[in-house]
DNA sequence: AACAAATAATTAACAAATCAATGTATTGAC
DNA sequence: GTCAATACATTGATTTGTTAATTATTTGTT
């Protein structure tokens, strides 16, 4: 039992604080590191997980409450960030004939074109960035579901389900 | 092997995009239950943080910059936070008078008192809630760490362990 | 001592998050 | 069919996050 694991016991009120603590800030850590990927591309996470979301749906279109339904962060929103998304060309949005309160929302070529060169970077961004063997990052999952009390493939599953490559 | 499984494992592309993903969701889960906890004191999770820090540090003053290398989330305007805190009477700010640019920032009883109140409420958020053993929740730490390519007990230890009370 | 460079904090400016209010359209009760 | 209640989306107001510019002080160089 070294000094430092002495150190590091005493300094955490407990291993839930500790947990706790440590997921806010990997989540900072994550994030810093996404937005500088998408920083170039002049696209901020929650523009991005818009734009997945409706890849999920392509070449369906889907209604702006149900974007808010399928994002992760409660909300920002979601009028506004499909205006920005509108304003770059990477939805379009019409009436929906069905429902002429609801807004159908579609991704264009341009968005898919745009996630699918952020794809790639996601893609090393993970090779690089990993220390986990996937054995662990399953275990990972497993652990945050139970943090949860959920079951595992309960929420965050059905959330998930629709977006493609997540 | 269930269909349940197969479904969640194809809809990730890999364990560790579902580890990502269940990060964020992770972190927007407990960042709602701590807000619900702090709304009744008005109270924004960045303010609480700040008011740990001083009381860490007390009865010893701090200055705004090392408020700022010590605060977990990257910073927002600590000038700000601590003019929202002073409006409330829960820290006296002076000049420091070692260094006529900095400023001294000590929390005052009524910011003592305040968190003293809120401790109880973040012990009892803490049993109710964790569905992990102590072991367990040792291990999300590690693999949290692992995560990040860092040292258990790197960065994130030197942050918080001159916070008592986390 | 004088002056450039660096440091601590605040302020300003703008984007984004958050919450309430509003404008339409639809639904359901009667 | 009418009207209240509800639902979907947008807009507005306020706060917060973020970055850069500004002010005041200190440090270091000559």
């Amino acid at each position: 039992m070294s000094i430092e694991k002495d150190i590091q016991q005493n300094s955490f009120k407990s291993p839930y604080s500790k947990a706790v603590i440590n997921i806010f800030y990997t989540n900072n850590w994550l994030t810093s590191l996404q937005m500088e990927i998408f920083k170039p591309f002049d696209l901020t996470p929650q523009q991005y997980n818009v734009l997945r979301i409706l890849r999920g749906q392509y070449p369906e279109p889907i209604t702006v409450i149900a974007i808010i339904e399928r994002m992760l962060d409660k909300m920002s929103n979601a009028s506004r960030l499909v205006d920005k998304l509108l304003a770059k060309d990477l939805v379009i949005r019409k009436v929906c004939p069905n429902d002429r309160r609801a807004v159908d929302v579609i991704i264009t070529q341009k968005g898919l074109d745009l996630l699918a060169e952020l794809d790639v970077l996601q893609q090393k961004w993970e090779e690089q960035l990993y220390g986990l063997t996937e054995c662990e990052a399953n275990q990972l999952s497993c652990l945050l579901d139970k943090l949860r009390n959920s079951e595992p493939s309960n929420e965050l599953e059905e959330l998930t389900k629709k977006i493609t490559n997540n």
